[in-house]
RNA sequence: GCUCGUGUGGUGUAGUUCGGUCCAUCAUGUCGCCCUCUCGAGGCGACGACCCGGGUUCAAAUCCCGGCACGAGCACCA
């Protein structure tokens, strides 16, 4: 039996065959005239909706190693949990996963610097924040109930023994002994009387899965380092797939964004969670992020790197950081649009910093002021002679071009001697931005007029009178590279954000007593 | 090697659930023009993509099969 739909494609395709595709056209206008027009197709704006979320319980977490502030790929992370947080009326848990001291130790300085991250991209705090070594005793519990409960077992096989064992779907000796004999293992652990790598806990699964990462996966290890913020106390340590399952749930958490690099862990933890009789998150992932100018982001990297002195701290900024950029100038509203507009993709991508730039500066254009920066100031003497309007001293110049800012600059021309930029010469008939058209000749330049004559090439400048020596630094790639030159010198304030007119966004950085003003470029 | 995942313009992204309204969306980029007293902003236009090969179907970016490419996991790191 055939559908209506097919009857119907029939008779339009026979009418098509017999009559050509005119007549089909003619007919559908006479029936149905909207059938005919196109619609244009449309981009989905922000982010699909969480699965399975009842707005007002959903739960996500952010759970970064605070073994350094947050990079801009932790970015997409603060973004994106914190937008789905938003449009389920949900809460943020950032946790900080500080169980392991001696691979990735935790810098103390870092709790709150991510702390603080997190809420100046957000736009709120956390809702709620814990850190895990605050919470062992949870963790050490749940291990025990573990081994009584007969899903988990001390395994005292050496790492490479069990490999063995495991990659050939085998037990290993441990895995059979009593719950007794396990149960004293453990208290010698916790005790400190195995020494590290000497025995380990692990999650009883089938050895026969087809995936050898999940067989009998490990979940705590022992480690005698003293932690940074609890010192002494633990000598055994979960492991993240452990630590995190067991404070997903004890937080009540329904919706997991990862990285794709984790969905062993999901699988893991599922299985986990089957033991303890839980239900496991909703779970979605996002592939591996590069941005063009920096590569990848490694922490640890990173800091080996400013111990050895390579870049100055983490705000350097060569260095992808968040403190980097925002001391730069990037917009936290700015950031986050941009990782929204991404997405949660599950493909590798590698971004360019033009992008970023181009989200920063429509959030940042209006509500910079502008002032003028002459890179290889050269000096020329006013001269008025041919001026029909005749001489000015005076010129008063917008905050902002497009009057977002109101009110002007003002400028005095002192001893009549103005600066431009060496390379702007190669004119020698110019216009000085928003004051004069002139003509150059030797060291004079001579106003032609006031008004806008022709359509010559227009160039920033600056009175000598209102020039202060200034260093602009950009950092390009590995390196610095600085220019000199003369800012206007007019209400500069530190960390201030202008454009440099023809430039490009810059920060102030310090305005030394004497010498030259620092600006840090942010981009053009 | 085993396991898992992903392939849409230069870069990202929408559309893939449920085949037709898709000669494929938007942003960014590049180029050109207009406007503007910045090389900024704004406006207009152009460029440029469904990984490959089969199959199913009247109809495939979408479904099926087979390749290929790339990435990740296989840590007593997170």
């Amino acid at each position: 039996m055939k559908s209506l739909v097919e009857t119907e494609v029939d008779a339009a395709n026979a009418l098509a065959a017999s009559q050509g595709v005119e007549a089909v056209r003619d007919a559908l206008a006479a029936t149905n005239p909207e059938a005919l027009e196109r619609q244009k197709q449309q981009k989905r704006i922000g982010l699909k909706p969480l699965p399975n979320a009842v707005d007002g319980s959903v739960v996500l977490r952010f759970a970064p190693n605070p073994n350094g502030p947050l990079t801009i790929g932790h970015a997409r992370g603060v973004s994106i949990n914190s937008q789905f947080a938003e449009m389920h009326d949900g809460k943020v848990v950032l946790r900080f996963d500080d169980t392991d001291t001696k691979i990735k130790p935790p810098l103390p300085a870092a709790y709150e610097w991510i702390e603080d991250e997190y809420e100046w991209l957000a736009g709120k705090p956390a809702d709620i924040v814990i850190r895990a070594s605050d919470r062992m005793p949870i963790y050490l519990e749940h291990a025990k109930q573990m081994i009584s409960g007969g899903f988990g077992y001390v395994c005292r096989c050496s790492a490479s023994d069990f490999k063995q064992l495991r990659d050939s779907k085998e037990a290993c000796p441990c895995r059979e002994r009593s719950i007794e004999n396990n149960l004293s293992d453990w208290n010698a652990m916790i005790e400190g009387e195995i020494s590290e790598g000497g025995a380990v806990v692990r999650v009883k699964t089938g050895l026969d899965l087809p995936n050898p990462a999940l067989r009998d996966w490990p979940a705590l290890r022992i480690q005698h380092t003293p932690h940074p913020m609890v010192g002494q106390k633990y000598k055994v340590w979960p492991l993240l797939d452990f630590q995190s399952a067991i404070e997903d749930h004890e937080q009540g958490v329904t919706h997991i964004v990862r990285g794709k690099d984790l969905m062993d862990s999901t699988r893991k933890q599922t299985l986990l969670y089957q033991h303890f009789g839980w239900k496991y998150p909703e779970t979605l992932y996002w592939g591996r992020v590069k941005v063009h100018e920096f590569g990848g982001f490694s922490t640890s990297g990173m800091r080996n790197e400013i111990e050895e002195g390579i870049y100055s701290d983490w705000d350097d900024a060569r260095l992808p950081t968040l403190r980097a950029l925002r001391r730069r100038g990037f917009d936290a509203s700015a950031l986050r649009a941009f990782w929204i507009d991404l997405g949660l993709t599950q493909k590798d991508i590698s971004i360019s910093m033009q992008t970023i730039e181009s989200f920063n500066s429509s959030v940042i254009d209006e509500r910079c002021e502008r002032r003028s920066f002459v890179r290889n100031a050269r000096t020329l003497h006013l001269n008025w002679n041919n001026c029909p309007e005749g001489r000015v001293d005076d010129a008063s110049i917008a905050r902002h071009p497009s009057g977002t800012i109101s009110g002007s600059r003002e400028w005095n021309l002192g001893d009549g001697s103005i600066l431009i930029e060496t390379d702007d010469l190669d004119n020698n008939e110019i216009r000085l931005k928003d004051f004069a058209d002139i003509e150059i000749v030797e060291n004079e330049a001579r106003v032609q007029s006031l008004d806008r004559s022709d359509k010559r090439a227009i160039v920033h400048w600056l009175p000598t009178s209102m020039a202060r020596p200034a260093t602009l630094t950009r950092a390009v790639e590995s390196d610095f590279i600085i220019e000199e030159g003369m800012i206007e010198n007019f209400e500069l304030t530190v960390g201030a954000i202008v454009q440099l007119e023809r430039v490009g966004f810059a920060r102030i950085e310090s305005i030394p007593k004497d010498g030259a003003i620092e600006l840090l470029y942010l981009h053009g």
